[in-house]
RNA sequence: GGCGAGAUAGCAAAAUGGUUAUGCAGCGGAUUGCAAAUCCGCCUAUCCCAGUUCGAUUCUGGGUCUCGCCUCCA
């Protein structure tokens, strides 16, 4: 039975969904101006993660995850460009989809662009505006109203009086109230036709936070099941999104809400605007996606994770030993030869994990524990390490299906730890060529000049391997 | 200032009212021509102070420290 950690009551409850057997899933995603950093990449894979798990455990999964493709900064950065907004936004969302699909993040069902539902956000501003939560401002803008909305606060904990008493609520111009947001904001006489929609309230175009109410709505209805995003967009976006969502449709909007940790750098929030931050296809440059993926994965999703190259390359020690007691059931037993390691159809789709067996039973008690993806690691290794003892084919073949679960192990062993060859490194013939040097060395019993290509080697990054059937090699 | 989360071994990171987390590193052994990989064994923990309890790292209270939100942010 899933269980999963409620933001909006603070405790693990069970996930019973809306309509049985199907689950609605929200994710806010980027906002498209810049390349996606490591903190992009946790949301990316944190809420992948939910998403394979839900489908693993039998669910019709409908995940939306959104496209801020009109913004503040996005206008800014294309005038800064001196380009349009979409050829702006178009390149950042293909750059998203690279990283994303390098990290193994499956696709969303549907990736709904801002833009593209500008005529639901203005009906759902209409509807707040006749429920009387909704008024225009005198330089043009529309906000909403608050205090107006009874429930505002539940989300995030927090009462408008201990808001306003907040030393950094700013009392801006036209708001009614300090904390009043903007539903609609009128149009500028320099910016660009293209940032400019007809409404009733004049041109303009939609605040950030009723882009998501809308598109929710509109791709899962006006009440869902589950609804994610980084823990930062609790208050005040997630709040906002309650307050717009409930006041427009009077009902409940989502039953399940979902944050993730932060990635931090040096104990600190990694972010733009403290410019310690690590771009995806930055790190990519010089660890494997996957070690990235498991790296993400091997922390709950709830708590901080540091980054660091010393953690990175932790996380590649770790599944090089989880690659390695994949290779080594092959080598051992030539799997191969009957498809069981390789492509075992039945074995490849969740629906073929026998999860009455020990070690999947471990594996599926610690996702359904809200996700907790460290504990079914855990079960990933001892599994491994069962693999190793025994040599089991069975066994081999549960690691790589349960570990496909969570989107990884699923590349041949050889290509995972023989792959990462940086620029000038030796190439694999090269590598080859030493090795048949070196058994000839062996079979010559000139163990010195063995040694000595297989140190060489070894400075050159490549660990040879020798055993009963061969020598095998693997980058460091 | 208000609100919230957290403090576990050398590092990372789970869980638990009493019994092995796990990975990396370290130590000893097996294996190996020597290694590597692997296996077996071992070593390092539960921030501080009270309380509840037969027993607390785990529950309660207080303290210290860290981080986050309150402004765009995943």
């Amino acid at each position: 039975m899933l269980e999963i950690y409620n933001t909006l009551t603070r405790d693990k409850q069970e996930f019973a969904p809306i309509v049985p057997g199907k689950a609605g899933m929200y994710v806010c995603g980027m906002t498209v101006y810049d390349y996606c950093h490591l903190g992009h990449a946790r949301v990316l894979v944190v809420f992948d993660m939910v998403y394979r798990w839900l489908k693993a455990s039998g669910y019709d999964v409908t995940y939306v995850r959104n496209v801020t493709d009109i913004d503040d900064k996005i206008i800014k950065r294309a005038a800064e460009n001196n380009e349009s907004i979409h050829v702006l936004t178009q390149r950042f969302i293909d750059a998203m989809h690279e990283d994303a699909d390098a990290l193994g993040v499956q696709r969303p069902d549907h990736e709904p662009r801002a833009t593209q539902y500008v005529p639901q956000m203005l009906e759902m501003i209409a509807t707040l505006e006749s429920n009387g939560l909704a008024y225009r401002a005198a330089d043009g803008d529309v906000n909403y109203a608050v205090r107006k909305f009874d429930g505002y606060g539940k989300l995030s904990g927090k009462s408008l009086e201990d808001l306003r008493a907040g030393e950094r609520v700013e009392v801006t111009g036209s708001k009614n109230d300090p904390l009043d947001f903007v539903l609609w904001k009128h149009a500028k006489d320099q910016e660009s036709d293209e940032v400019k929609w007809d409404s009733p309230w004049g041109k303009g175009r939609p605040g950030w936070h009723i882009e998501c109410s809308a598109m929710g709505s509109k791709l899962l209805g006006e009440h869902f099941d589950i609804h994610g995003g980084g823990a930062d967009l609790q208050f005040p976006h997630h709040e906002n999104e309650i307050a717009q969502s409930e006041g427009a449709h009077q009902c409940q909007y989502v039953n399940y809400w979902m944050h993730n940790g932060f990635v931090r750098v040096d104990e600190e929030k990694m972010s733009k605007s403290l410019g310690n931050f690590f771009t995806i296809r930055e790190v990519l440059k010089k660890y494997d996606a996957e070690v990235v993926r498991f790296f993400i994965l091997r922390a709950h999703y709830r708590s901080p994770l540091n980054y660091s190259d010393m953690h990175l390359d932790d996380a590649k020690g770790a599944l090089t030993r989880l690659y390695t007691a994949l290779k080594g059931a092959v080598v051992g037993r030539d799997l191969s030869r009957h498809d069981t390691v390789g492509l075992k159809p039945d074995l490849q789709e969740y629906g073929g994990v026998d999860w009455s067996e020990p070690y999947a039973a471990r594996f599926k008690a610690a996702m359904d524990d809200d996700f907790n993806t460290p504990e079914a690691v855990a079960v990933l290794f001892d599994l491994a390490n069962e693999v190793n003892r025994s040599q089991s084919a069975e066994a081999a073949a549960q690691l790589k299906a349960l570990a496909g679960v969570l989107g990884l192990l699923q590349r041949d062993p050889q290509v995972f730890l023989q792959g990462g060859a940086g620029e000038g490194g030796l190439d694999d013939a090269a590598i080859g060529a030493q090795i048949e040097v070196r058994i000839a060395a062996k079979k010559a019993k000139n163990f010195a000049e063995a040694d000595r290509i297989r140190k060489e080697l070894l400075d050159a990054g490549i660990v040879l391997e020798d055993s009963a059937s061969g020598t095998t090699w693997r980058r460091a």
